[in-house]
DNA sequence: GCACACGCAGTAAACGTTTACAGGGCTGAT
DNA sequence: ATCAGCCCTGTAAACGTTTACTGCGTGTGC
């Protein structure tokens, strides 16, 4: 590990100044003769650049952040796969943050922003605070951020809107003919938990049923949670016919409760998730679920983020990435080609509405593909 | 975005030279008096160090890089959750790299280590050719590979033993009194493949069953594929009692499968898979797996990196860490509530792996809620 | 034959730090 | 009063590049 060459080493041993090896290196007009004794040195050398001291000059790093709360999580994990690539084929490499859901954290990337080790930031608050909003007016670098900021703010902004995705999820539910559609939602005092309540109601009002009490249940976004919450929930209202649950780990628990109690999924009650994971797929019955775009408001993220850095100034946009329902077999059941088609030509049509750019269908193929990932390496 | 403050600019404003303003910085002793300029200057500029200059001058970036296929994977997955924390911990960041699986790719991973933008490397290769070993003898940097070095190479090395893992399997499926134990293994020319292949034939051998080539069924590392290649196997072996498959994917493609057939898990046919996914758990029934440690090589990997970037020189190591089989009710049925205490007893070691010095029951309770992730965001 | 232009390469400054070294002022001992 | 010694601060070099500027030598046009 002895310290490598410089390009003061290659200009002695080719004979030559420091500048003449630089511009050799990057290509600028040069007598041929020179170039290949430089050529040769460097070769000989094993000579690479220095990266640190090519950013103090050129104040690029070619480096990028994403900040979000945990790696493990499947929705930031979806937002990473696309974000990757994005970046990768424009050259630039992927500073990863896990701020294990501390606040203290989050601001302290968007200070270490000032640092300057990167050129800009990709990030996913739990949630913005003062302290957040002072540091994204001060930031020295361009910062799109994933979630709700308020109006006014000078990022690009990136959401998704869970409450017009509860209302596909009702709306499929009620034209499958369920009209006593249970809920099962997380802590309302969390900005998803209360997004999907509103939309819950209001979905509701909007195909014409009653609210009713009774078929709501509060509990958490894990699995155990909802096999809990479901049990209550049947044990109030036996015949309800439909279960909407606020993400896919609760839908799972679902499963396994009406499993137990010896309801057939979807015949007695359909269920269906949101957030469309990698477990909506894996689990039997296939889940129905909501997709919250988190691959496509990554891959947004980190383009409207090139464009920044690219480009230059423009106004800060906000894009909203529109939800999808998937339909798998835990509501339309496999022997369901009719209900099948109405939903794909939903789900299409909903797509198109906000028409989004970027969403190509090759890139949505590979997406799948990858996801099954081959597993193991030895 | 004006340009930031320097040294330069606080030595000005405070009325003192650059020198003094280092040194209130990084805390070396100086007067009072000076001390409070210089504070009261950069506070008021809202000075922030420049890493890049820091790092050319001290030749460290506090930056490691990790490099595998594909961020997708699960079992890259655990490692990236474990490596991070213990990274951060002792203050570096983390640059993600994938390869997408392509091998150039990785030569250029490790080519690039020669820019000097990371202190050091943690490489999950897919195979290691002679480009690799050459590139990892005059690599510039320390080198942790997960997967198989030749003896003798001068680079740590963390293995996992997926042939002993399938050993375990074999012998929990035997224990259970099955006799006509299938495999379904992915392409031989794998690592992952030929490791398991070999495993499978020593172990039946061990436990005193023969082996029989009917029973061996060769497909692709993915769902789809594992339900082709449990179809052939059943066609070919009606009464066959136990599946052993190559990974947790292929696993569920046998029970699709068997359930269309009408056998019943693990009562007519017990599954197992392998690397313990996420997946595993949530499949239902849920899945028997073995484990092949992803999470704690990653904690392994990390921890050697970090070894050597604080302490120096030492002889290069090989760790090999040991399989572990998860038993679920595809092998053990849920009405046997012995197997599923040990599960859990089990599933809270995996998530403590080698007793971090961070777990404190509170921390586990925060981690626990974001790896389910309030999975969606608003 | 001279001026001018042009192609090429070298010198030096700059990016923002850290740090070795030197020097200035003060204290205290002689 | 002088000087050693100490504390503090400033000067300058260094980390490895890129690049503006300068200057040299050659060839061309008059």
């Amino acid at each position: 590990m002895a310290d490598g060459p410089t390009i003061t080493t290659i200009a002695e041993r080719a004979g030559v100044s420091i500048a003449s090896v630089s511009r050799v290196l990057n290509g600028l007009p040069t007598r041929q003769e020179t170039v290949r004794k430089v050529m040769a040195a460097a070769d000989e050398l094993g000579y690479v650049r220095n990266a640190v001291a090519r950013s103090l000059k050129s104040r690029r790093t070619h480096q990028v952040a994403f900040a979000m709360a945990d790696v493990g999580n499947p929705a930031y994990l979806a937002m990473l796969r696309q974000i990757q690539p994005v970046l990768k084929a424009a050259g630039y490499r992927l500073v990863l943050h896990s701020t294990d859901a501390v606040v203290a954290d989050e601001i302290d990337v968007l200070h270490s922003l000032g640092e300057r080790y990167v050129d800009g930031l990709i990030m996913v608050p739990l949630r913005v605070t003062e302290a957040h909003l002072e540091m994204l007016s001060a930031a020295r670098a361009p910062v799109v951020i994933i979630g709700q900021v308020p109006e006014g703010s000078r990022v690009d902004n990136v959401r998704a809107d869970s409450r017009t995705g509860v209302g596909l999820a009702i709306d499929h539910l009620h034209l499958l003919g369920r009209r006593r559609i249970g809920m099962i939602n997380g802590p309302l005092d969390t900005v998803p938990g209360a997004a999907r309540a509103a939309g819950y109601r209001q979905a509701l009002a909007d195909v014409g049923l009653p609210y009713d009490e009774d078929l709501v249940q509060i509990g958490d976004f894990y699995r155990a949670e909802g096999r809990h919450a479901v049990t209550e929930l049947l044990a109030r209202v036996p015949d309800v016919d439909a279960l909407l649950c606020a993400n896919d780990l609760i839908a799972l628990g679902a499963l396994d409760v009406l499993r137990a109690a010896g309801k057939r999924v979807p015949q007695d009650v359909a269920v269906v998730g949101m957030d469309d994971t990698d477990l909506a797929a894996a689990s039997w019955p296939s889940l129905t679920s909501v997709s919250l775009g988190s691959a496509e408001r990554g891959k947004v993220a980190a383009e409207l983020l090139l464009e920044r850095l690219q480009g230059g100034d423009r106004e800060p946009r906000l894009v909203t990435v529109p939800p999808r329902l998937v339909v798998r077999a835990s509501t339309a059941g496999e022997s369901a080609p009719a209900a099948r088609t109405a939903e794909d030509r939903k789900a299409k049509e909903n797509r198109d509405v906000a028409g989004s750019a970027t969403g190509s269908d090759v890139a949505e193929a590979l997406t799948e593909l990858d996801a099954q990932g081959k597993g193991s390496l030895e």
